[in-house]
DNA sequence: TGGCACCAGTTTATCGATTGACTGGCTCCG
DNA sequence: CGGAGCCAGTCAATCGATAAACTGGTGCCA
């Protein structure tokens, strides 16, 4: 067991009192000058206190300082599944803003209301964690109750919040986008995909969408109600490709389902955009799907940052705002979307 | 602002000292009962304890104990792309087991060796973790070096260690029933798609297959060297796509890299797999692709989840050791492996 | 020359939980 | 009857950092 060393000389951690003894100095003192504001202590002490904490290569202890000033330095996330790019994307965003911030990030993967609950009230009243950022897909009764009865700084991200804070993006406008893509392209007959309207997105995204075949006059559209899973897509093309009747233009409006759909569509021979357009959400993956997907393009990574400066708006007792990205959906043209076919 | 209470009473977390007060005990008293281990307290005192910790729904200050005790309760995970599938699934194994274990767990999406470098000093020396998993891509002198100068339980994941502990799958097993699966299909002329060897996965995979090559006689395969990513595996196919005289099976080492070379095919309007047969690896999300992508399935989650039982281990001074999941790679069969086309 | 301000720090209490040492009273045994 | 041992807790120190209150000396001004 070799002596492995920080710094100079020391065969654990420095600590400030390190610093303090090898510079008979106080504790206090050098605690000032390495955190506190500007009181007054010589510049050439001032000098010899930053130079001896870098020699012994000092590091204040996260947790000792957490204890006094009653604040962790980090944040929790809590999704309910990671291995779903959409929220893979905003923790992303999320992390790395936090990073930037020097805050640490907790991350909780926790697919139902029980589990949810628990990982909220034990990051919080554990106080592990400043600031929660919320992406779980439902808002429970139980999950806001707990909010309540512990409350701290909290966003709640790609969800509208029932009870604080939201950061989304507009996704009645990328709907609408959507919508009015297809449009352009001379569809008439359309059909959306997306779940049920408990979830909050995809309400809003069916009322977009809606909305942009209101304007054109056109006839109702296809809902087709699916889970917003590849499987989900999946299912809802294969019935959609059943009728007698299809409709020519698709809004699969939610990556997964979109390429879910696309997979359908080819597996059962129907060429796109020939025979059917389709148009999804959130591109980035969708450029190697079959065909690549014409998409609408929402700034997910960035929701996961936004929702971390939300939450240090607040920390900092600045005014916080419900924000939906300003970067607007913008349009990605690959080559899903055509005219419809001519029968 | 209107008083929330937890618990009963309290307006703000209680402590010991509040279960302490209430019940004319002493803190010491309360805190042997609540968490240390056996020691004498009469059987009516501690049932008053934990009842009133319940009353006052007390939950111990994860920091304060932290101080005292030298341990945190949260373990680091570093990895470089929350996006990429392949690490989503290793950190959902890892959070997940983490949670179970009952560790909080900090998450840096760190993609360069300066930010790996930095992340590890920051959590490791600020003690924030009491361990460490690192599933970062290279290890770069200078992340060694900082492991070395501040040692901590740590384990690598999906990566032979060169410093300490690893949890990796049989990739070199994957890659051989990858080989065989397309040689039992009758191919013989062969292509593998894979990083360099600089990554250790692609060196192992690598070398799975050219011993199944070798194995059964076959000339020697052709090698494309190509990054791990959609983009990767792309154009990769589409260099092989444009060779004359083609090889008729293509292992994709890995899943993006399968996507992208699937993506490439179709749209060079090359059938999968009557003209050109495809594997890839790590199944999942390549039941949706065109044509549903054949694969080679590792235990990816489990990694994870492993990974974190490993650092628990050392953490409980039980003997670390490097493990490789033994769950053995899987063949899933979907459509894209066929009979070479007879020419 | 009295008094105030300021400089350059120090003293002391504190955050909440843990832990080893200790104590007052009782029992029990030889 | 005296000491050992145990029972049921208490006491006090400690983890490392922070912050409010304080101090002893000097300078300055009226």
């Amino acid at each position: 067991m070799t002596d492995k060393t920080q710094g100079v000389g020391l065969s654990r951690p420095a600590t400030l009192k390190d610093i303090a003894t090898a510079l008979k100095l106080d504790v206090s003192t050098v605690s000032k000058v390495l955190s506190g504001g500007g009181i007054s202590v010589r510049l050439e002490t001032r000098k010899a206190i930053v130079e001896e904490a870098r020699r012994l290569n000092y590091r204040p202890h996260a947790m000792a300082r957490s204890l006094r000033t009653r604040t962790s330095g980090a944040l929790g996330i809590m999704l309910p599944n990671l291995m779903n790019p959409v929220y893979a994307s905003i923790v992303r965003g999320a992390v790395r803003r936090a990073d930037e911030l020097g805050y640490s990030m907790l991350v909780a993967d926790v697919d139902d209301e029980a589990a949810s609950t628990s990982t909220y009230l034990k990051l919080v009243s554990e106080r592990r964690v400043d600031g929660m950022i919320i992406a779980v897909t439902t808002q429970s009764k139980e999950i806001i109750a707990a909010i309540e009865e512990n409350p701290i700084p909290h966003v709640f991200v790609n969800r509208r919040a029932q009870i604080g804070r939201s950061v989304t993006v507009d996704d009645f406008g990328a709907a609408l986008l959507a919508a009015n893509t297809l449009i352009a392209g001379g569809h008439n007959r359309l059909a959306f995909i997306g779940d049920s309207n408990e979830l909050d997105t995809a309400q809003r995204r069916r009322a977009g969408f809606m909305h942009g075949c209101k304007e054109a006059k056109l006839p109702p559209f296809l809902d087709v109600i699916a889970p917003y899973s590849r499987r989900g897509g999946y299912d809802a093309m294969m019935k959609i490709l059943d009728l007698t009747h299809r409709p020519t233009g698709i809004f699969a409006s939610n990556l997964l389902v979109g390429i879910g759909s696309a997979a359908a569509a080819a597996h059962r021979g129907v060429r796109v955009p020939e025979e059917i357009s389709i148009i999804t959400m959130d591109a980035e993956d969708a450029e190697y799907t079959v065909p690549p997907l014409t998409a609408i393009a929402t700034a997910l990574v960035e929701m996961g940052a936004r929702a971390v400066d939300e939450v240090d708006a607040i920390l900092h007792g600045r005014e916080p705002k419900d924000v939906v990205i300003e970067d607007p959906p913008r349009l990605i043209t690959r080559a899903s979307v055509g005219r419809p076919p001519t029968t």
